[in-house]
DNA sequence: GAATTGTGAGCGCTCACAATT
DNA sequence: GAATTGTGAGCGCTCACAATT
């Protein structure tokens, strides 16, 4: 590996300006109690010897990393990434460095904690909205502060740690209240697992909605977030007469049209289908997609806010504590009518 | 902001244990000079402790800090995104951490570089094929292990620098070959913007594989790579008269394929599209898209390998000095063939 | 004398305090 | 005496070496 030619120290630095270290240390850090005389030479030095602060030694120094971790699951979809992204944006901008960590397996969220605890993180977000992660971090040494994003307040308050999410009950609702207003009376819902949280609210939700409606509830049809197995289920949505259906993420709506156009169906002639997520693509999908649109980065930027609980210069800032254990902060997302789906009256089913 | 309770130190586990803090140290690091005793008795001192080596205190005395920066720009777009993942991955893989940073201006990127060099990383990444991005970096203070990923031989060979890209002619080639082969005659290109690598590069090599095969080059239509501008071309693709378009990328195609819709064009029937990239959704857009698929995550481990040059303990790593400056790593992306294409013979146009 | 264990210094910063103008 | 500047120790590790069995 090439290496770089060894960077200065701050002693170096103090030495090439005739001053002590603390005083170059004063300089870099800002304080006030410095003439502009010294620092004007300090300043000299610096530029002079491109110096550059050591974050490590600073951080150890300091007793405070100044960073953030993010740990997050399943990064292929668009919800956590945005969401990392988010949050990665929103560290930076109040002084912390993000410290990201992508794990697919059980296994890698528990190494994903240890090296965390290693980097000796100020706050930990863990992004995942599935149960079975949060479960295998019960009893683990997690961080006095971390947030659990995305994941549902039963998961977070057995964890005793506070969590923001979302509205997935809320979401789900004026989807399928959508659907109700335009007139149709049998909606089924293609859901996500439903050991996801996401998926098993927005599933509940759709039954209640259903419920309170006095309307039948039909039978559930599952897949699994993806593409294809929005694509595989079009024979049971066909087969459960529903005229109209409410999937629970975007990227299964489109598997699922695809799989209804092969099968002489159409959208939303002949069936009308909701979706969840609002993806950059799902205007253009073939109809355009009508969907409820949830703001991840806004959640990141929540999620800092509340991990950091910036009061002071943030009057906006909460404390973690207020948030409470599995507290339930949320965001509302909102519905985007576009072409998919249609009035029952005016349709053939 | 809640901290956590002091955790124990390396000497404190030595004190425990009622050994030295250098035997403690030969525990953590797997030296084979201890014997079973008293390593078992370091052991467990440090699990009674709940001891965890800070991993900032250690990059600081050993004066590397097992880390690679990852600058990415454009992380709303697949191509970057999935590259860094798998560029994160792989670093993991070999027991480095990826410290990442997603810039959108190019001042972020120069914070980014000045970032990264307070974080002392033993290598960097940089992830973007925008020839603007890179000319930002020209006369920046870069670290001397850094890896351009995905961007032009000739901005890398500037900065002295080399690099690593999916070869971008070669998926071009592929492409506009299997529209010539269907008979087509008229090809157009809907491209990306031209100071980005792949953009130019797949451009270029529309014009030169059409005058190759003795065909007329339509003029140029460009996009800005999101699905908006695709829908955008499509008044522009319908009056150039071609019977195909090589579109620059997938979301483009998506776009376009929805404005030739909304015109009463079809696809294939009337015109045949081609994208590139092959995002998830493309196998169900309507119709499934015929695409070239990249694959962004060997693209990340072969820069990690790149990087690490680890041709000890890896047959298969390479040197950062083999590559040579703006050297040409590329890989072969392949055509999926699928239902936007077909032949002239059988279409309408 | 070959194995194991220990000692002291130092990585590059910030802290609390002391010494200077 | 209030402002500015400097001194020494320490954060938690690893290094090179010395001391022990």
């Amino acid at each position: 590996m090439v290496t770089r030619g060894e960077a200065p120290s701050l002693r170096e630095v103090a030495t090439h300006a005739g001053v002590s270290h603390q005083t170059v240390s004063r300089v870099i850090n800002g304080s006030s109690k410095v003439t502009e005389a010294t620092r004007g030479r300090v300043r000299a030095a610096i530029d002079e010897l491109g110096y550059r602060p050591n974050s490590l030694a600073r951080a150890l120094a300091h007793g405070r990393s100044q960073r953030i971790g993010v740990l997050v699951g399943n990064s292929d979809q668009h919800g956590p990434v945005s969401t990392m992204q988010g949050l990665e944006r929103a560290a930076r901008h109040h002084g912390y460095a993000p410290t990201t960590y992508s794990f697919r397996t059980l296994e890698e969220l528990r190494s994903g904690v240890d090296f965390m605890l290693g980097q000796r993180v100020d706050g930990l977000a863990v992004i995942t909205p599935h149960d079975a992660a949060l479960a295998a971090l019960d009893g683990a040494d997690l961080p006095e502060a971390t947030l659990l994003v995305g994941a549902g307040p039963r998961a977070a308050s057995r964890l005793h740690r506070p969590s923001i999410q979302i509205d997935q009950a809320g979401g789900a609702r004026v989807a399928v209240e959508h659907l109700i207003d335009l007139g149709h009376e049998r909606i089924a819902h293609l859901a996500g697992p439903d050991d996801w949280y996401d998926g098993h609210e927005r599933r509940r939700q759709w039954e209640q909605t259903l419920t309170a409606a006095g309307l039948a509830v039909p039978p559930l049809i599952e897949g699994d977030w993806r593409p294809d197995s929005g694509h595989a289920a079009a024979d049971a949505v066909l087969s459960s007469g529903a005229t109209a259906v409410f999937v629970a993420n975007d990227q299964m709506a489109l598997g699922l049209v695809h799989g209804l156009a092969e099968r002489g169906a159409s959208v939303p002639a002949d069936i009308s289908v909701v979706g969840f997520d609002d993806l950059p693509e799902s205007a253009h999908f073939l109809p355009p997609l009508t969907t409820v649109h949830q703001d991840f980065s806004t959640l990141g930027e929540e999620a800092v806010r509340l991990l950091l609980g910036e009061t002071d210069d943030d009057p906006d800032g909460r404390k973690l504590e207020e948030a409470g254990e599995g507290g339930g902060v949320r965001l509302r997302p909102w519905l985007v009518h576009r072409e998919s789906t249609r009035p029952l009256t005016a349709a053939a089913g």
